[in-house]
DNA sequence: ATGCTAACCTGCGCGC
DNA sequence: TGCGCGCAGGTTAGCA
């Protein structure tokens, strides 16, 4: 479900209702997640939340002692409810705030996951994460700089975590369309004028999924249960067999490790 | 080092 | 109505 608009949609979501109030009880109604739900997680007897952060498509949940940290993986999500909203299938994590609310995380596919660390930067699944791809350092000359020599295709390069974080397929099939470059180009051989408007596209359609809340495809719901708006904006993501909204030409789509690539090969190049 | 494949799960839509 | 198949927003482990 989540790339990184959808995870900053339901960080900024939560914050309110976390920041400065204290999980008065914790109830793990299924640990199967991707790894099992951290032990430290089961008793957070009566933390104060310091804050709410992200890196990457991490949620990070400073505690009065260690940090939560959540990944929605690709089906999990974020709500607020009232207390005795009756449960919903998947509903496998439940955090019961002095705010009044009631934090659940439902996750049908369980590839998501609830960590514990007492110093998040170096968790493992952190500690190697690439750039944040709205700040300034990720831009064209990293993009040019990194790609030299590779053989991967720009698609997979630029859902490549270590190199970028937050890029998942929705987001490179639209930036890659809008720069006018095909998926299937290797990253090494393209220019590095077509790298900084590369870097542009993909900060400029990240930037405009947040403010649209996200992209909803078939369950993505913000904190408080409304969907996101981007999904009218995408010019190529689920569009394979229809018109190019730019040239008129078909969309086409292929596979590339296993993921949908959809572009216009009139406009791709 | 790089790059590809399979794997982890459930749910949904489609064709038969 | 039911069944089997393929596909889905992510990421890691394992192997060439």
């Amino acid at each position: 479900m989540p790339e990184l608009p959808e995870v900053e949609t339901t960080c900024r979501g939560i914050a309110p209702y976390l920041e400065n109030s204290v999980i008065e009880k914790v109830d793990v109604h299924d640990g199967r997640l991707r790894w099992p739900v951290s032990a430290e997680l089961y008793d957070l007897n009566n933390q104060s939340v310091q804050g709410v952060s992200r890196r990457g498509k991490y949620i990070l949940v400073a505690l009065g002692k260690g940090t939560m940290i959540l990944h929605l993986g690709m089906s999990g999500s974020l709500r607020l409810v009232k207390p005795n909203t009756p449960r919903k299938k998947h509903d496998h994590l439940e955090l019961f705030l002095s705010s009044g609310k009631v934090l659940r995380f439902n996750d049908p596919r369980r590839f998501g996951c609830a960590l514990w660390s007492l110093d998040w930067p170096q968790h493992e699944l952190i500690r190697n994460l690439g750039l944040e791809p709205l700040e300034d350092e990720f831009d064209g000359t990293f993009l040019y700089q990194q790609s030299r020599g590779r053989k991967t295709s720009i698609k997979q390069f630029v859902m490549n975590g270590q190199l970028v974080v937050g890029v998942g397929n929705i987001y490179a099939n639209e930036a890659l369309f809008m720069s006018g470059i095909s998926p299937k180009r290797a990253a090494g051989r393209i220019s590095a004028k077509r790298m900084n408007v590369l870097a542009g596209n993909i900060k400029l359609v990240l930037s405009r999924a947040i403010e649209q809340g996200g992209t909803t495809l078939r369950d993505f719901v913000n904190s408080d249960g409304s969907p996101g708006y981007f999904k009218q904006q995408l010019f190529v993501y689920g569009r394979a067999g229809l018109d190019c909204k730019r040239c008129g030409e078909t969309l086409k789509e292929i596979r590339q490790n296993n993921r949908s690539s959809v572009f216009c090969p009139n406009c791709q190049r």
